[in-house]
DNA sequence: GATGCATATTACGTTTACGTCAACGTAAGA
DNA sequence: TCTTACGTTGACGTAAACGTAATATGCATC
């Protein structure tokens, strides 16, 4: 993989980040992880005015791409992110936390559905090609 | 869930659909379904300037619609229906389908993964609301 | 035959999620 | 000191996927 050559020789987690460290790390662009700084998904601190990312914000970057993999809006990842800090949370906020979280869980549980028909629907498309394939150059009717 | 009381009483699949009988079979709107037929997506017939939907165009739909359900562009939902019709293919294009078969096949695969993590995190977050609740009013620290 | 409802077309508007300059600061090396 | 690389802040652009009128047509019904 040979991810970053010009790191220096630690094989432990750094502290910080750059920006094009993680950038580089999760295959992404500045501009989108400054976008989600801009709406508040992430906030580094700073040193002068460049950028500095702790483990933390490298954790929230990873779900928030995790989540766009998944199809989610960055309003849902904000959501489910907010869901791992209980935080100052009162009975009534508890509780609606727990209706978002089993929403999101009924949105899952039809992704693994669809996910699992497509694999069906894909190796099919498959074998029919290797057949076709096999049966050499028949390429009409 | 009474779907449509207006159709007559046949348990059997009709062997056509008006756009409104799609839309509330699953639940988009006209102008999605004529956005996806402007694009290419659906190409139902016509009874003077209405549209006729067949079991083939909505098997179509409905398979747009998963793919949306699953994050993936209109433009990757055409190439994924488009393997489903061998057609007029020559060993080139075969050979190239499948790359394509096993390229959506390793992104569903990732997705898979993305989905158990992220139902692992649910299920924690879900639990550590419920302690909270619990362990009743405490709601500071 | 006016009303109501489903359908159609046309066309501009909107949201999301960044892309893409431009213009500049800063620190490390050759 | 000059270049190179990486960093910054605007600010306008854009692609995708529809939303949202406005307007017109066809058919059934009261």
């Amino acid at each position: 993989m040979n991810v970053g050559r010009s790191m220096p020789n630690l094989a432990i987690t750094p502290a910080e980040f750059s920006i094009t460290d993680l950038c580089k790390e999760f295959e992404t662009t500045t501009r989108t992880v400054r976008h989600y700084e801009d709406i508040g998904l992430i906030s580094p601190s700073r040193r002068g005015q460049t950028r500095v990312y702790s483990p933390a914000d490298r954790t929230r970057l990873r779900l928030i791409l995790r989540g766009k993999r998944l199809g989610l809006s960055l309003e849902d990842s904000r959501q489910i992110i907010d869901m791992y800090e209980p935080g100052k949370t009162n009975i009534e906020q508890l509780n609606s936390l727990i209706g978002a979280i089993r929403q999101q869980r009924a949105k899952l549980d039809q992704q693994l559905d669809d996910i699992n028909n497509l694999l069906k629907d894909l190796n099919k498309a498959e074998t029919d090609c290797l057949k076709a394939l096999n049966s050499n150059g028949q390429t009409d009717l």
